[in-house]
DNA sequence: GATGAATGAGGGTTCATTCAT
DNA sequence: TATGAATGAACCCTCATTCAT
């Protein structure tokens, strides 16, 4: 009790965060945080140096595990470039497990002034599912004319089963339904034809299908 | 002017959303929307019972046009489901694109007290998008072990592409993009045999999402 | 009660006097002011930009409203500079009777942030203390050798009298007084010989006496 | 240094005496006392019982050591009044050079609640000066109708000069200024004579301080 | 209806003081 | 004795809301 604990900071960011992710920032008093975590609300300023400091810290570490577990578990894999993104999926999956609020406390953090650093892991994100995608399409595994696009749409797609799936939901199932809907996508052989490219029976008057031609040429 | 006027409840809803949308909720203070307005203070409550519900006006509102325009633009059609995943996705863009606000307001509105309302529209909006992949599901257009699931995704989609996105899009591209993925997946040939491992019959049966299996395999 | 009431300002800068006099700086609360004047707290911020400027206004408009009326008072006379001095004593007095606490606040305000405008009063009132003093040694009325010295002293002698003298003494009285020691001293012929100058019986071994060289000559 | 050692109380005193002479009360942290002098924020409850006990401290000795110096000085002088005065003068203004935080500490010090010792040395004081005054009139060797009020005079013109005289300014130069205002006053022959009015026999009798009537002509 | 001065509950933050080490 | 983390009462200030004009 004489340093700086950083289990009483553990514990602080703990309770911060199931209190945040509950309400909105300007709902959660740190009033409340301070009784939730049984310290006086003093001690948080020891340890932060206000509310919105607080909140980032809670970002920005939760953030920072999930980017850190992700890229250990990548960097080992020069593997297929699918199975990499199955890798990106599960982890992001379990992560949102293991941190339930973290979904819940991205909503509102990106706003809020410090959301700088925020923003850098964000970009650090994309960045790696972008780089897993090229080298599928170097390695001629995968097709994508946007990988940049489609590297947005990866934690956007577990953002949703996480926030907006069933409670109960099974992160394997989810997990691989994302990857199968990534991989393969919907569409029957059917189906591909009511809307794909070549049967007369189009529905779209004259608007170029989903693939560009550049697409086309990669199959 | 002696009426309530609904140029200057437009003209509320307009300045506000802006400004909520540049700044989280809390940072948002009545008296810069009256001054951005420029109109007293006090005038707002003419319009709006308070702050949470000027808020929340402006969600629902917003939601609400753009599920009435889905909804216009899909009653009419009863053709192939994938046609009617693309209206949905090129009218969710081209709705963000006229009120650019909505996808940055919805982040904090979900947790505000008004939220009831909001999760309504969420949930008309996915129960759209589910009736529409049913359909193609029925009509042997679409496979999808989970369309409960897929239909959370396609709103994401859009989300992410709004949000993130580069700030000069196409929305057609973008609108392509995202239905070409849903569509068809990014796999190649090729790459889906990496992953989908290496009997050609595991193809033609293990298309559906759950592989769990063989995943095991790859590691 | 629709423009911002200037009664209603000059009511909390009277009530804030008498507490800012009273007690020290820290130890006046807000609360205590918009109580005592009998508004609510938030109203103070109407009129101020918070506790430190006010303080400052209370300080500032006092001491503005004592050299506007020293000033009136000074700028018709042209007359013997004694008489002057005895104008600047007594306005001075006389203020301090009609604002009672300006001495009191006085003290604190020296080294408030917000001392700046009052360095500048200070020094205005000295100046034209300054002013007098050395019309007075042209015209041969007075001797000084250091009228800026001097100038100082004048405000400083009124203080005391104010701050530390019989509660309830006569402002004519002490006007007199103040004005008799500057202008005659105390010494008597006698004593004078004791300390000044000529006599052999001087106790002060070697020291030159008040008058340095310059004054001697002014005689 | 296990028992509490004279020299850390020293040196508290000493760099809070600068930080209190540099900033008003409220605005000295204890913790910037402990950072000025190195030592822990609670070595200081070892010292002094708190805050407020701390600047008690600071000015009580400040005080009473410069009314010791006095009093040795004055005690064995059973000389010229006027010479004791220019001792009082001369020791207080050396005091003031040696502690050159003690005018500055003594504005807000008299609000404080321990001022009840302040007053005292201030009375204290104030009784010196008095008495040697009248002891100078009982001698014949001044004249002073208050000598009560001079009493005040007299620390408040080494104030005035200390405070806001030039930072550079010559010791002796200043006291024997005081002391000659104290002693001869301003007024030359002339300079009385425009005062006193016309009559030579007005000077005789009425140089006591309040010469009421003869003003009234001067307006 | 329109206004903006008035309000005061509420909350973030400070900081003197305590106390376990 | 020395320390500095812990504390929570205290307080300034904010700002949504009210209401007299």
């Amino acid at each position: 009790m004489q340093r700086p604990d950083p289990d009483k900071r553990r514990l602080i960011l703990a309770v911060a965060a199931k209190l945040f992710a509950s309400r909105p920032y300007h709902e959660v008093k740190l009033d409340d945080v301070a009784a939730a975590a049984k310290i006086g609300k003093g001690t948080l300023y020891v340890y932060f140096a206000g509310k919105e400091q607080l909140y980032a810290a809670l970002l920005d570490e939760g953030f920072a595990t999930m980017i850190d577990e992700l890229q250990k578990r990548l960097q080992q894999s020069r593997g297929p470039a699918l199975a990499d993104l199955r890798e990106i999926v599960r982890s992001k999956l379990a992560h949102a497990r293991r941190v339930p609020h973290l979904f819940q406390l991205l909503r509102e953090g990106q706003q809020l002034p410090c959301a700088g650093q925020l923003v850098k892991h964000r970009d650090a994100l994309t960045a790696m599912v972008a780089d897993v995608l090229r080298r599928g399409i170097e390695r001629g595994e995968l097709r994508d004319a946007h990988p940049e696009l489609t590297a947005l749409y990866v934690p956007s797609l577990v953002r949703a089963a996480v926030l907006f799936g069933p409670r109960d939901f099974d992160p394997d199932m989810v997990a691989d339904h994302i990857v199968s809907v990534l991989t393969s996508g919907l569409a029957t052989r059917r189906g591909a034809r009511t809307v794909v490219v070549d049967g007369p029976t189009q529905r779209t008057k004259g608007r170029a299908p989903a693939r560009a031609g550049q697409k086309r040429s990669q199959r």
